[in-house]
DNA sequence: ATTCTCGTTTCATAGTTATTAGGTCGTCAA
DNA sequence: TTGACGACCTAATAACTATGAAACGAGAAT
């Protein structure tokens, strides 16, 4: 580790006085003209140099100010309508009751370990890191350099740092019982986000849950795609419709959805298409986010509730420093599931 | 003002050596019990204690860490598919750059003058706070209370701060401008935010735009609504094709909304009534985030673009130090609108 | 009991920073 | 020319902090 650089060096560097780089760095203006001031903190700041006596840094369990978040790869803050931002709110409700604020920190993609390292090294530490999403293990590694309880929510990194999650399983069973129950027998899926581990997760229980109650899923009633948007939805609807073909006798009569925005795009496709829902189609999804009950009809859907998500989240940061540091037990929370009937489920037709 | 505590009245306090100070305060662990290490730290922050050498604060030109920014009353986080959110990306595509992070504050309605003080009393001060629009005069200036450039975006709030607003007129403008060269000549207003000013300057503007091309609105088939959402859209169309009752031959061909949720909404009304567009009637929306383009139909639509005004935004707050409490000159920006054709607008039937 | 080891703390002092009284050098008015 | 003044800066030194070597004390090993 290079010496740190004294005042003298810098009034030695400017041929100035070490006493009037004291007075300058401490902020004294009058009597000090304005090229001297400026000259010096230009280059006390270009060289580094750093105060004596205390690295705030340093300081043990002293509660933040701020959380610090971040988002995976491939959202962008304008394109929050999504879990997200129920997240965020979550965060918030109970972050601010200890005057703590949440701050963005990037995207995956914005950052690299350079970039978190010139991000965080000069303010204040951090109280955690929530990380949105699934990120890539390399990344998840280049946070813990850092030294800050990590916290990763709608996603896990095993052994890596805590998380928070919805219930997959039980929000899929919740639909299938309550589609099954309505008479429907043959099912579609609608995927979306198809690379994440989220997409596998839910599709695989949809498969188990229909297992259970000797229903199989058609592989060719199983539409994914790469994105998770109300287009896509629209999409996988077309596609399924194509897939379907002419013989309607085995076409599935409840479709499942990944998540809510395709749920609405499926509902728009079919409005255009003329196929009534819910007296032709049922249509669920597992979602909970306000797009289920942002206009009517209402989604039939299911999943935790994401400001639930974020409320345990934030509750689990603001522990973390108690016990903190020796005890590095790495918590996996799983939110239970809610389920709610909408106006886009009905009885199967006939 | 009291003098400064130094390691040595620590350490005398707890009855170590300073040198122990010195080291725990520098962050030193190994070799250190961690009784001493928290009580020494734990003094050293009751106590006040601050580094020697530099004072960061007084460095000129210094780029605080974090913006602020704040809602106006009406929003929670997880509602963000407006505009905001796209602000909210602009301002961070600029800030990321002098590595400066945006932190959600609250709304209007979680935070009183108290609180902001409380909020920002001991932590690093801001760069500025940015304020997402319309909040009541007496909360703008208890925000004035905190000695931090304040910018207002969708609303401006004259001899207060600097504002960053869209160009209303110039929106409507160019919506007009291509309703009217598809022969459209009678108009229909679906409003939202109706108490917000902004729903009035929109409003106004259309009358205006309108009344330039001897084309008067009607009253009649001028709707508006508290809220703005996608449900309001549905209800405005809804209450609109209420009005104009069985006689068509009046009917407006052309529907501008006051947002593209709205737009949202009424095009899902008429996808269930069956009234198609763009073939009977012509839907724009003052708008130009997400919703636009995020499924076809592509909304027609006009507006600043609010990553813009997001970008715009971060600059005057990069900006505003230089020159700074010198001369209080107060911005006011107003961003050029951008049109784009969508697939809801079509020449008038007949 | 003695010696060793290890974790913790202090001593002693070199290295840095704060502060006050005073110096230098233009400028301006008598 | 002179001296008063103000803006800017430094010398000198008091005050504070950093750090390697040494000390201390509680077990563990001999």
């Amino acid at each position: 580790m290079a010496k740190r650089i004294s005042q003298s060096q810098i009034a030695r560097e400017l041929g100035v006085s070490q006493s009037l780089v004291s007075l300058v760095l401490n902020g004294r203006r009058d009597g000090i003209s304005d090229k001297s001031y400026k000259e010096i903190w230009q280059v006390a700041v270009a060289n580094g140099y750093v105060p004596r006596g205390m690295q705030p840094i340093h300081a043990p369990g002293s509660r933040s100010n701020y959380v610090g978040i971040v988002q995976r790869g491939g959202l962008k803050i304008d394109q929050p309508s999504n879990t997200f931002s129920h997240v965020q709110q979550g965060l918030f409700k109970v972050l601010q009751q200890s005057r703590i604020s949440t701050t963005f920190l990037g995207g995956e993609r914005d950052l690299n370990e350079e970039k978190l390292f010139e991000l965080l090294g000069q303010r204040d530490p951090l109280q955690g890191i929530v990380i949105l999403g699934e990120v890539s293990e390399s990344f998840m590694r280049a946070l813990g350099e850092l030294r800050v309880t990590l916290l990763n929510v709608y996603a896990s990194a095993p052994g890596l740092c805590h998380s928070v999650g919805p219930n997959e399983k039980q929000s899929v069973d919740q639909i299938v019982d309550h589609l099954v129950e309505l008479g429907h027998e043959r099912f579609a899926w609608l995927g979306g986000n198809c690379k994440l581990g989220r997409h596998q997760m839910r599709l695989n229980a949809l498969r188990e849950c229909l297992a259970v109650r000797d229903i199989k899923l058609d592989d060719k009633f199983v539409v994914s795609v790469e994105k998770g948007d109300r287009q896509e939805g629209f999409d996988c609807a077309d596609e399924l419709m194509k897939r379907v073909g002419d013989d309607h006798s085995q076409a599935p009569t409840a479709w499942v959805s990944y998540n809510g925005l395709m749920a609405r795009g499926a509902h728009q496709f079919a409005l255009l298409r003329g196929i009534r829902i819910p007296e032709e189609i049922s249509l669920a999804a597992v979602d909970r986010t306000r797009v289920c009950t942002e206009i009517h009809p209402n989604l039939t859907s299911a999943s935790s509730n994401p400001e639930l998500v974020g409320m345990e989240a934030a509750k689990l940061l603001c522990k973390s420093d108690d016990e903190s540091d020796k005890n590095r037990i790495l918590v996996d929370l799983v939110i239970a599931s809610e389920f709610s009937e909408g106006e886009t489920s009905g009885p199967v037709a006939g």
